[in-house]
DNA sequence: GCCCTCACG
DNA sequence: GACGTACGTGAGGGCT
């Protein structure tokens, strides 16, 4: 597009606006908006469009400019904090209903077509500067949209500044009136005065008046400095001279950098018409009403219609021509690849897949990336395949007419990393992972898989090819055609690039298919906060935790292992004899027709499949009078263990790390839970003696401990609150034992001197009422007579009413809406709950359950999303999760620092979306290792 | 590939 | 009146 475009130059008029003064000028000026459908936060996104609006369509004639680009900051942290590490220090964190507007005002930005411009490291003010010396020294005009003060070293020939409020223009005597000094002038007033809003030094004492006058008296500021004795004023002397390495300082922290890496020229930035349906489309998903009339008005265009019909009802439209894998490009030269990657910068986004030889996205190396901008296009590009080896010892030699993979990454990492363009992965983890590997942190990103979590969770799972068919009515290529399976299988790198690009290139058009697809539904759907605050913020986080793995002591659970065979051994023996007979202890096939059979023993249950039931109560209840029964037990532990546990982890150790790298799926649970997978760190036995010595195994690194952190009966404290139990929620406000209390409530008994036996009841109804509670289910934990147990339950109703009320009403809901949410807007379907039948009961029960479980999930995952940058100054990184456990491993010296920091994160996560009725408590321990540390 | 069992919250 | 149930996960071993 920018070929065609003329070169910058005489004649050009540049405007650089400073979208990050936009923004919180637009928060500040604006109430709280929030979107009508989902409460959103929106009113500094408003405002934001609002001033675009006005500043598109002035009329400014002759002066109009030729070029254009909205700058933002892209983060804290700038390489003035190597200057001076409180530079901008006590600057607060923006308001958390500002935060999820930020990516939504780049999108605005891109919606009216018009360049938007981040760079990580760099402030926008250096941005702007950077491009306004280029445009003054190609002979252009430059204009600077903003009234920053901190902008005004760039006034002069060429380059002016427009207050977009005051609708002022700012020139050379307009900066000689605040500073007292011409522009060239200003950044030595400025070092000497500081600013206490940026945290600039200065010197102390020293305004923008005396500042001023000094720099005139002297004509500039390192004359000062080094002729200070001369100055009159005794005190103002002393100053100076004591602090002349602090305002060299200052000088360097508010001198704008006119050397900022641009990765584009200034044609590109060329003012472009901006498309109707893209800017009516973004203004309709905002729901701004007025001004979305205003702009179809003027455009001529018609105002789309938001519609809102329900995820499973939507119909797999196929407005667009059908997905066909044959004609895509297989990109196999420089020309080729640069094409692609100025066509994903002309959209702003791209979606992107990575192939890989295997799924282990810590050891898979990279074959291939596929890219696809346009519905209808996609590509491959071939980076790591190999000859197919029927030679076992032949070297994996590089195909012919493949790119090196050093060019196409160092190619593709500036849209990779650019903030301003949006890659689009289904389970973008993967991706994300892969290329962190080759050190690039990929950002901003969206997720296909998320999205139709946050739309169907409990409808279906969120893999490609289901979705590809259940939404775009497409069957994938399916990977075994490529492949194989079984014992013939083969790596993707030895897969034909011929036969690659169609199944690669295909799963990046699928992609984004499906982000067309589901991106408006967010808004239409209400889930776009979900999806924005819970979901696509944990991609980097989680990312993060998986690479950082944890440490395992192998030897310590060889140890383990050995032990273990020795103790299975010796009962397996013991069974045998009491058995008269050998048989496989691990078949529950076997051992039930030894018990029930031959042994003829009572409370032979058979299920379904007509096998008996050998479960573990069951076997306990035989155990009482039996021998045998009780032997299997031990061994089934045991032998649980040592297979699931104490073999099974050290095969997981990472050879090149040393550790253990879990995976974490996100979409995976219906609730909003995670779920840990090769391997499964989030069932690391704990509650046995025996198995607790397996934690024993997961160190801290030397000069390290690992610290535990875990909320305190998280999901009764939600009951508490969503159902409005007074007193529930007074109990823990007060700090009181609960099951204690829950007992004492029922039976009349007083919480001092209370029999163990009666607060182990209570504790059970507690958690049954979490779980959709009944007598059944009540009566076999207790193991008490049902009608008992019913009893029990009739007394907590009568005592806690509104639990049964909170309990009606959410099936209410949920029959009435076909889905439950939690505190924070999750959304859980519940395709199941207008059954009939017993399966009715699974699914009622699913429907309470799912609002407390998920809204704890909820929880956790805002304080994790927050931790990174809450702990970033600490030496620790966050390892684990599980569930309602944070682990961390951190340098001996700061374990206290952390854990008051993590504590503080975590207790405080449900705020300021939710105002919890009940406090969040955290406890916390450390250690050499993870038994010591829980 | 399904079922059973059992580890966790 | 009988039915069959605690909620949410993942992994390993047996068996077809």
């Amino acid at each position: 597009m920018t070929q065609d475009a003329p070169e910058f130059g005489k004649g050009c008029h540049l405007h650089l606006i400073d979208g990050s003064a936009f923004i919180f000028r637009a928060y500040h000026a604006l109430p709280p908006l929030t979107r009508k459908s989902d409460g959103l936060p929106v009113g500094a996104v408003a405002g934001f469009c609002n001033m675009l609006w006005k500043y598109v369509t002035d009329e400014r004639g002759s002066d109009a400019p030729t070029h254009a680009a909205v700058i933002f900051d892209h983060s804290a942290k700038t390489f003035r904090n190597e200057i001076y590490d409180l530079y901008k220090a006590n600057r607060p964190e923006p308001p958390e209903d500002l935060r999820p507007q930020f990516p939504l005002t780049r999108e605005a930005t891109r919606a009216f077509n018009i360049s938007c411009i981040e760079v990580e490291g760099y402030e926008a003010d250096d941005i702007i500067a950077t491009l306004a010396c280029q445009a003054r020294d190609a002979g252009g005009a430059v204009t600077i949209i903003s009234s920053d003060k901190d902008l005004m070293q760039l006034v002069g020939d060429g380059v002016d500044m427009l207050d977009p409020i005051k609708a002022k223009l700012i020139g050379p005597d307009e900066v000689r009136e605040k500073f007292g000094v011409g522009p060239e002038r200003v950044v030595d007033v400025q070092a000497l005065a500081g600013d206490s809003v940026d945290n600039v030094p200065g010197a102390p004492g020293i305004g923008i008046k005396t500042a001023s006058q000094l720099i005139n008296d002297f004509g500039d500021l390192e004359t000062l400095l080094e002729r200070a004795e001369e100055i009159k004023q005794p005190k103002r002397r002393q100053t100076l001279i004591d602090h002349a390495e602090q305002i060299r300082i200052s000088k360097r922290l508010v001198q704008l950098d006119c050397e900022t890496p641009l990765d584009f020229t200034l044609q590109s930035l060329e003012v472009r018409d901006p498309d109707a349906d893209a800017l009516l489309g973004f203004l309709t998903e905002m729901e701004f009403r007025t001004l979305t009339a205003r702009v179809a008005e003027k455009l001529g265009a018609e105002a789309p219609v938001v519609t809102s019909s329900p995820p499973s009802e939507a119909p797999a439209a196929p407005e667009r021509p059908a997905i066909d894998s044959t004609g895509y490009d297989c990109v196999r030269d420089r020309d080729a690849l640069d094409r692609w990657i100025a066509q994903i910068r002309e959209a702003g986004h791209v979606a992107i897949d990575t192939e890989t030889t295997g799924l282990d996205e810590m050891q898979a190396d990279l074959v291939g990336i596929s890219l696809s901008v346009h519905a209808g296009h996609a590509c491959y590009i071939p980076i790591g395949h190999v000859a197919g080896s029927d030679d076992l010892f032949g070297a994996a030699a590089l195909v012919d007419g493949q790119l090196p993979m050093d060019e196409v990454l160092k190619a593709l990492r500036p849209v990779l990393e650019d903030a301003a363009i949006l890659k689009i992965g289904q389970n973008v983890k993967y991706d994300w992972k892969i290329l962190a590997r080759h050190g690039i942190r990929m950002a901003p990103i969206a997720d296909t898989m998320l999205m139709s979590y946050a739309l169907n969770a409990g409808t279906h799972n969120h893999g490609m090819d289901e979705l590809a068919e259940r939404y775009l009515g497409h069957r994938c290529i399916p990977i075994k055609e490529l492949i194989g399976s079984g014992k013939s299988q083969i790596g993707f790198a030895q897969v034909a690039i011929d036969k690659a690009t169609p199944y690669a290139a295909e799963d990046a058009e699928v992609t984004l298919r499906l982000w067309q697809h589901f991106a408006p539904m967010l808004p239409s759907e209400k889930v776009t906060t979900v999806y924005e605050t819970l979901e696509r913020p944990m991609v980097p986080v989680l990312a993060d935790m998986e690479m950082a793995g944890i440490r395992v002591d192998g030897e310590h659970l060889k140890r383990m292992s050995n032990a273990f065979a020795q103790k299975m051994a010796q009962l397996e023996d013991e069974i045998h004899q009491l058995a008269g007979e050998k048989f496989n202890v691990g078949s529950p096939k076997q051992l039930g027709e030894i018990l029930f059979e031959k042994m003829g023993l009572e409370g032979g249950k058979q299920g379904k499949t007509g096998a008996y039931s050998t479960s573990a109560d069951v076997l306990e209840d035989l155990a009482v009078e039996h021998d045998l029964p009780a032997r299997v037990l031990d061994w089934r532990q045991t032998a649980k263990l040592k297979s699931t546990y104490t073999d099974a982890l050290p095969t997981y150790v990472h050879p090149e790390t040393g550790r253990v790298h879990t995976s974490y799926s996100i979409a995976g649970a219906q609730t909003g839970r995670l779920a840990s997978t090769d391997p499964n760190l989030q069932n690391i036995p704990v509650r046995s003696e025996e198995g607790r010595r397996i934690r024993e195994a997961f160190v801290a690194a030397p000069g390290h401990r690992l610290v535990s952190l875990d909320y305190s009966q998280i999901e009764l404290r939600i009951l508490a609150h969503v159902a409005e139990i007074p007193a529930l929620k007074q109990a823990f406000k007060d700090g009181i034992d609960i099951h204690a209390m829950t007992a004492s409530q029922m039976f009349g008994v007083p919480v001092e001197g209370m029999d163990p036996m009666i607060r182990r009841q209570a504790k059970a109804i507690n958690f049954g009422v979490i779980y959709g509670i009944s007598g059944y289910g009540l009566s076999r934990n207790l193991r008490i007579p049902r009608a008992e147990a019913q009893d029990f339950i009739n007394t907590y109703f009568e005592r806690f009413p509104e639990i049964r009320d909170y309990m009606d009403k959410t099936v209410a809901d949920a029959k009435e809406a076909g889905f439950v949410t939690t505190l924070f807007g999750r959304r859980i379907n519940t395709p199941g709950i207008n059954q009939s039948g017993p399966a009715a009961g699974g699914a009622r029960r699913a429907a309470i359950n799912a609002p407390i479980q998920g809204a704890a999930a909820d929880i956790i995952r805002r304080a994790m999303i927050r931790m990174p940058e809450a702990i970033r100054d600490l030496p620790a990184r966050m390892l684990l999760q599980v569930h309602d456990e944070l682990v961390f491993e951190v340098e001996d010296a700061a374990v206290d620092d952390l854990i008051a920091v993590a504590r503080g994160v975590m207790e405080n996560a449900a705020a300021p979306a939710v105002q919890l009725s009940v406090p969040l408590d955290v406890d916390a321990g450390s250690g050499a290792n993870w038994a010591e540390a829980h």
